[in-house]
DNA sequence: GTCTATAATAGGATAGAC
DNA sequence: GTCTATCCTATTATAGAC
């Protein structure tokens, strides 16, 4: 793994950010099962037992990583689903900003960390956040079907083939370094929204209402 | 887990076969990592030994299943590289041959099974296979932006959010029973193929010339 | 707050009887 | 071809010294 840090940021950062840091980099690389506590100790260059100072386990390590994942994006869906006006844009809205935010924490992780691993007991909450995550997306889609910017199609498919984009792209941007990470916010984004309107060409009009466009 | 085979289906299934049968339903709903081979065995109701009679290790059962998945899905997407006319009619050919074999196969697996696994060296075959995959659904996407049909794209990237989607698809189709497999198929390839067409309509089209249409 | 040492267990895999 | 019994290693986690 290249961009993978292993030593710390600065000689005064504290080491649970260290473990918080290189656990993202090990679990989005790797996946959570075979990343091991051990491993995880190593890029920090201390022994298990320090790690086990800041954290109580393992499961703990990955559920702080994905509280503070999921928070921003639940948070900004949620947002734009209270708003008003175009639905698409709404949507569009909360897509670049869940994944330009995502491109550039030290602590995304992309699906190889976290498929599967929701529907375990230890993870109980970031399977209620990513379930209000998944609601309110659809509510948005809902409403863009509604509003007939986009085809009529089953909202929760929709909303879960955009989790599956969104998260297969943060776990391939993890094995590369992010030049341009609002680009491919935009991309990806552009690519999710055409999938569902109705006239592909209203993405133009889109983008030029966005804040800060391409 | 509801859908999860455990008995023979037929008296005289070849434990070899029941061995596939329920390592794919475990390895699709719990992972490849979190499943073990004592899991395997307990739902064949035989001792642990008698898997490894008909398997070497653990990956060889994987690899036998990536095998017969990826397989079928390579001999699609490059029948249809090598075919004539329409890419954006050939990709919608391939994506929906993929998608209904897939979520009929017994042995289909999806996301939480393979993410990351790929990477390893004991896999080495399955990603050679997937590398094929990956190439020609990227060529058949360049032959579109070319002739007009696709949104300019990279095409790397948009074979990669059609891989997620379908992978994804796949996971949660292992969790319930499908009693549309067809229609889904349609309805997630239509999903796919309308994030790159530049007239999102044309789809009706391409539907209309498809062999067994919706 | 970090270390050394170690517990406790689960996992993949094998040997040899039947 | 399946079973019983067992081996070896890796893993999560803890106790107690410094």
């Amino acid at each position: 793994m290249e961009g993978t840090p292993e030593a710390r940021e600065r000689d005064d950062e504290p080491l649970r950010d260290l473990i918080l840091r290189n656990a993202a980099a090990l679990f989005a690389a790797d996946g959570y099962r075979k990343t091991s506590t051990r491993e995880i100790a190593d890029a920090c260059k201390v022994e298990i037992s320090a790690v086990f100072h800041h954290f109580a386990s393992k499961a703990e390590i990955m559920n702080t990583i994905l509280k503070h994942d999921l928070g921003a994006a639940v948070e900004a869906a949620e947002r734009q689903l209270a708003g008003r006006g175009s639905p698409a844009l709404r949507l569009y809205r909360y897509l670049v900003e869940d994944l330009s935010v995502a491109l550039r924490s030290p602590y995304a992780i992309g699906i190889n960390a976290t498929s599967g691993l929701l529907k375990e007991l230890d993870f109980a909450g970031a399977r209620a956040r990513s379930g209000r995550l998944d609601e309110a997306r659809s509510a948005l889609i809902s409403q863009g079907i509604e509003a007939g910017e986009f085809v009529e199609m089953d909202p929760g498919a929709a909303s879960k083939a955009i989790e599956w984009t969104i998260e297969g792209s943060l776990a391939e941007a993890a094995t590369r370094s992010m030049d341009d990470p609002d680009g491919v916010a935009h991309e990806i984004a552009g690519l999710c929204l055409r999938g569902l309107l109705v006239d592909a060409d209203s993405i133009e009009g889109i983008r030029h209402d966005f804040p800060t466009a391409v």
